[in-house]
DNA sequence: CTCGATCCCTGGACGC
DNA sequence: TGCGTCCAGGGATCGA
């Protein structure tokens, strides 16, 4: 699940951990999800990582030219380049010694200069790492939407209230806003009680200020408590986020709603799975949320 | 322009 | 207990 709040910790961490470290060499597993893994061997080793910044739910590791002991670099080395990684839906990113034994799913390790290796992980392995050059990085970057945290009244209204798409369906398109996701979609809609299935166009100018409002209040507040940890999300220091116990929409199904009390429920919008207050959220017409399920309880809460 | 369907992938939950 | 099936979901892609 890492969306917004979850990669800027993730960035955070390896801010604090990895900033300034050389790469000495690189270690690949399965890389089926890197754009072109010969190019991580060929163009990794001998950069150092300077920044470390986060683009959505992107994270760029922004690197040095490479500088090996006296060779002269022929090959594009002479220039900074960087390295994208998109944790996808399991993806973990983590410095640890490198006589640790590798966990399983590991399949990119990059030794550094100080002995430690960063090593990404990725059962699903619906992330993506690709190493790119500054041109190639700003035409990767073009196609994205606004920041969520940064986007003014103006824009944001601009980028939604036009739209003849759902709701839910603006608020996941990374081209019109980057970096949210199912969760963080379905509790600023929980929060101003609108529909995830209504439709941009419906939105009124106020509303729209109301839901960006409640977005950026919700995604500062699960920054500051490291994100949400629903199955497997782990930080840059192999901790979980606390946000998740925050959640009033979002895995909720069939719990009582924070407002007032009915039964929150799931409906599929937008292909995804969806969670709503029925009564503090109303549906439009010919909407059909799924039947509650008769036999499950497992989650607290 | 917007939609749904399909694929990618594995682990966990569920049903029998 | 064990096995099969379904589902989760970000993103790309394709056809309607």
């Amino acid at each position: 699940m890492p969306e917004l709040p979850e990669v800027e910790t993730v960035a955070r961490g390896l801010r604090r951990t990895i900033l300034g470290r050389r790469i000495i060499s690189v270690a690949l597993g399965k890389t089926d999800f890197i754009d072109d893994p010969v190019a991580l061997e060929q163009h990794l080793p001998g950069r150092q990582i300077q920044a470390v910044d986060r683009y959505g739910k992107f994270m760029l590791l922004r690197l040095s030219a490479a500088s090996s002991a006296g060779r002269i670099p022929t090959n594009g080395d002479a220039l900074p380049a960087s390295l994208l990684v998109h944790l996808g839906m399991t993806g973990q990113i983590v410095p640890s010694a490198a006589a640790k034994p590798r966990e399983k799913h590991t399949h990119v390790c990059l030794l550094l200069d100080d002995g430690r290796e960063l090593r990404y992980t990725d059962a699903r392995r619906f992330g993506r790492i690709a190493y790119l050059t500054e041109t190639p990085l700003a035409q990767e970057l073009l196609g994205f939407g606004a920041d969520p945290l940064e986007v003014s009244g103006e824009e944001f209204a601009r980028r939604i209230c036009v739209r003849r798409a759902r709701l839910k369906a603006l608020l996941l398109d990374q081209s019109v806003l980057r970096g949210v996701g199912n969760i963080y979609a379905d509790e600023s809609l929980w929060r101003v009680k609108i529909h995830p299935a209504r439709l941009g166009a419906q939105l009124s100018k106020k509303q729209a200020g109301t839901l960006r409002r409640a977005l950026q209040d919700i995604l500062q507040k699960a920054i500051v408590l490291r994100g949400s940890s629903i199955s497997d999300f782990l930080d840059a220091e192999g901790e979980p986020g606390d946000y998740q116990r925050h959640h009033r929409a979002y895995g909720r199904e069939g719990k009582p709603c924070h407002r007032c009390k009915s039964a929150i429920r799931r409906g599929i919008v937008a292909g995804r799975s969806s969670y709503f207050c029925p009564k503090c959220q109303r549906a439009p017409r010919g909407f059909a949320a799924l039947p509650l399920p008769k036999t499950k309880r497992k989650r607290r809460d």
